[in-house]
RNA sequence: CGGGGCGUAGCGCAGCCUGGUAGCGCGCAGCGUUCGGGACGCUGAGGUCCCGGGUUCAAAUCCCGGCGCCCCGACCA
């Protein structure tokens, strides 16, 4: 497989140096038992390796570990991947991976494909430089702004940096798929992407230039596609599971990549940059860009405070909520905020959410399908009449078009009841407005849900948490194929697009969104399955010949049972070889010292627990029952 | 794209305010002692002080312009 790959790559890059975008496009290690050694190397000049020295030593392996924090790294995972000798930065979002890192990528991946694989999925590696042609064709070309990254080839063709690969994966399939008889198919590759993000961020968790692992499926109806879909929520779940990691399965915005659903595969930590909503008691999960929830009822208000008819009040240089609130004496749940937003065709929107309330904007601009912004404050002045601050819905134009949020529905929790709201007029608000009464908006989910809310499906406490994306699937129907003319002909003759979903997971993600949720004051605690080694075997003194003998046995004795072992027998004193075992996180440390001369080592676990003294002979039997 | 911070040895930082021979810790090299939780002593190497311009007898330091990196927000297919 490698030497046609490489047949297949050289001719196509005669002209260039091949061998960088080979390096760049070789797949990961495959690890395991049976892989290792001397399989990877994709230099110039190609070709098989020399053989190495079978046994890994520390001495060999490039891992500059660094006592320091870097500067510059504020997520726990940027630290610990840079001081552990996992990565290097060099530029903005743009990474080198180390030997350590590699092998981490490498151990993620084949777990991918193994599951890829299991659902009949077929492993291709497609180009990362594409003609302009085929992202205009999908229209993308032009609705995707900066983010892309644009160049010229010499003849000045416009070209472009892949962000991701659907187009190219209909063009293949509009080019090679013929007939119903061909489908389904489903197609992954492990490939760079680029992103030109405004903000790289997190170290490794927000990046410009990065391995994904993409798959498309092609089906002939939707039926189908729910077939292949299904058939990646189970992959997916395998493999997140596997990796050790801890992880949701939400509702998710299909977004701008179309389509009706979608999900999103989240990692919970910190440094997570969405929030998801969760209900403990039947499950329901979604991204907050989706989340569905029932408000808690609007606190009471003192009698007297608000009147049943409207009636203006003066609210002097009170503007915000928190203001009015406290002025007049009512719990800001008693108030509308209403925000003035502008569509993209410049069309005004006021949108009520209650005081106490967040208006998402996600789900309004869903709702209006198109992107909004929040009005400047001169066009709320030239629209309304009104400084910011004093807006309300009652008597606002009629081209001003008024959506509430449906809790305030006088079929909502709060039910019928009298609001306050900005009065249109400086320094005035409009105390006992109700809806349904004295303006009729129309109705729709904007606001944020929120820790506390109501589930809409069992009426259970939703919860908010912060997650990191790891992976994504979206059923993308017709989105691509139509544009790229992906048709098949289908069982009566007749043409038809093939449907589509496509799924993405970041390997990266995977592995850093790991150290986020496992580690310690002293290092990484990697889950077993995706540590760079099974095995750090420390040799406390590199120089005394007995222990060279023993940890070299029990490298290989190790090996031979499957397991990968990483032999530190540098010239360092002890302490500085045991900070370095925490720090890269191997789930398992074989300490060969003083007592080797009675046919004792110690194994210990990294994630805690007692370390014991073994006899060496036992000790694969016992580092094995560990892992298990 | 708005706001903030930083840029001096491989890494982490001081020096800048108040201009006058560029420093500290770690790391690195050599020698010696040490050797199971980031040892100690001695010796040594290592710098376009981000770049360009200006002020000045003199600029790491003051002024102007640029670049890079980080953080908050916006964005995130």
């Amino acid at each position: 497989m490698w030497s046609s790959h490489r047949a297949g790559r050289s001719r196509r890059c005669r002209r260039t140096a091949w061998w960088t975008s080979c390096l760049q496009r070789s797949p990961p290690p495959a690890l395991g038992a049976a892989a290792g050694r001397s399989d990877y190397r994709c230099l110039p000049g190609g070709g098989p390796a020399a053989p190495k020295e079978e046994r890994m030593r520390a001495t060999e392996l490039f891992v500059p570990t660094l006592k320091e924090d870097p500067a510059d790294a504020e997520a726990v995972s940027h630290k610990l991947l840079v001081r552990g000798g996992f990565v290097r930065q060099l530029a903005a979002g743009i990474y080198i991976f180390l030997p350590l890192g590699w092998r981490v990528l490498g151990r993620i991946n084949q777990i991918i494909r193994e599951e890829m694989n299991a659902i009949g999925g077929v492993e291709v590696s497609m180009p990362t430089l594409h003609p302009a042609e085929v992202w205009q064709q999908s229209g993308r070309y032009d609705a995707i702004g900066s983010e892309m990254f644009r160049l010229k080839d010499r003849n000045d063709r416009p070209m472009v940096l892949a962000m991701t690969h659907e187009e190219v994966f209909a063009w293949l399939a509009a080019h090679e798929l013929r007939s119903y008889r061909d489908l389904p198919q489903i197609w992954y590759q492990i490939q760079i992407k680029f992103r030109d993000e405004p903000r790289a961020k997190g170290g490794i968790l927000r990046v410009r230039e990065f391995l994904m692992k993409d798959s498309y499926s092609f089906d002939l109806d939707f039926d189908g596609l729910e077939v292949s879909y299904n058939k990646h929520i189970v992959a997916y779940d395998n493999i997140f599971q596997r990796c050790g990691l801890k992880f949701y399965r939400v509702e998710s915005d299909p977004g701008m990549m179309g389509g009706a659903t979608a999900h999103e595969y989240m990692a919970p930590t910190p440094a997570g940059e969405d929030l998801v909503a969760l209900c403990p008691q039947c499950g329901y999960s979604a991204n907050l860009e989706m989340a569905r929830s029932i408000a808690t009822p609007p606190e009471p208000y003192a009698p007297g405070t608000i009147p049943e008819e409207p009636a203006e009040v003066e609210t002097p240089e009170r503007r915000t909520i928190a203001e009015v609130s406290e002025f007049l004496g009512i719990p800001a749940s008693s108030l509308i905020k209403s925000l003035l937003v502008m569509t993209a065709d410049e069309q005004p929107v006021l949108a009520l959410v209650r005081g106490d309330h967040e208006l998402h904007e996600g789900k309004l601009s869903r709702v209006l399908q198109q992107e909004i912004r929040p009005a400047h404050p001169d066009e709320v002045r030239g629209i309304l009449g009104v400084e910011v601050g004093f807006v309300g819905p009652v008597g606002v134009p009629q081209r001003v078009r008024v959506i509430a949020d449906e809790c305030l529905a006088p079929t909502g929790p709060g039910g019928e009841r009298p609001y306050v709201v900005g009065g249109n007029k400086a320094h005035v608000h409009l105390r006992g407005v109700k809806l349904g009464r004295d303006l009729s908006p129309a109705y729709a989910d904007l606001r944020e849900a929120r820790s506390g809310d109501q589930c809409p499906f069992c009426g259970g406490k939703l919860g908010v948490e912060q997650v990191l994306e790891v992976g994504n699937i979206f059923k993308l129907g017709l989105k691509y194929s139509v544009p790229m003319k992906a048709n098949v002909l289908d069982e009566s003759g007749k043409e038809r697009p093939v449907v589509m979903g496509s799924y993405g997971i970041g390997p990266a993600r995977i592995a850093a969104g790991a150290v986020e949720q496992c580690h310690d004051e002293r290092g990484i605690i990697w889950p077993k399955a995706i540590a760079p080694f099974d095995v750090y075997l420390v040799q406390v003194q590199s120089q005394d010949d007995l222990q060279t003998e023993v940890a070299a046995s029990l490298h290989d004795a190790l090996e031979l049972g499957g397991l990968e072992c990483l032999w530190d027998n540098r010239q360092e004193r002890a302490g500085v070889k045991f900070a370095d075992a925490d720090l890269i996180g191997c789930p398992v440390r074989v300490t060969v010292g003083k007592r080797v001369s009675e046919g004792l080592v110690e194994v210990q676990p990294r994630a805690g627990g007692a370390r014991q003294e073994v006899s060496v002979s036992d000790v694969p039997e016992v580092v094995k029952g560990l892992l298990a």
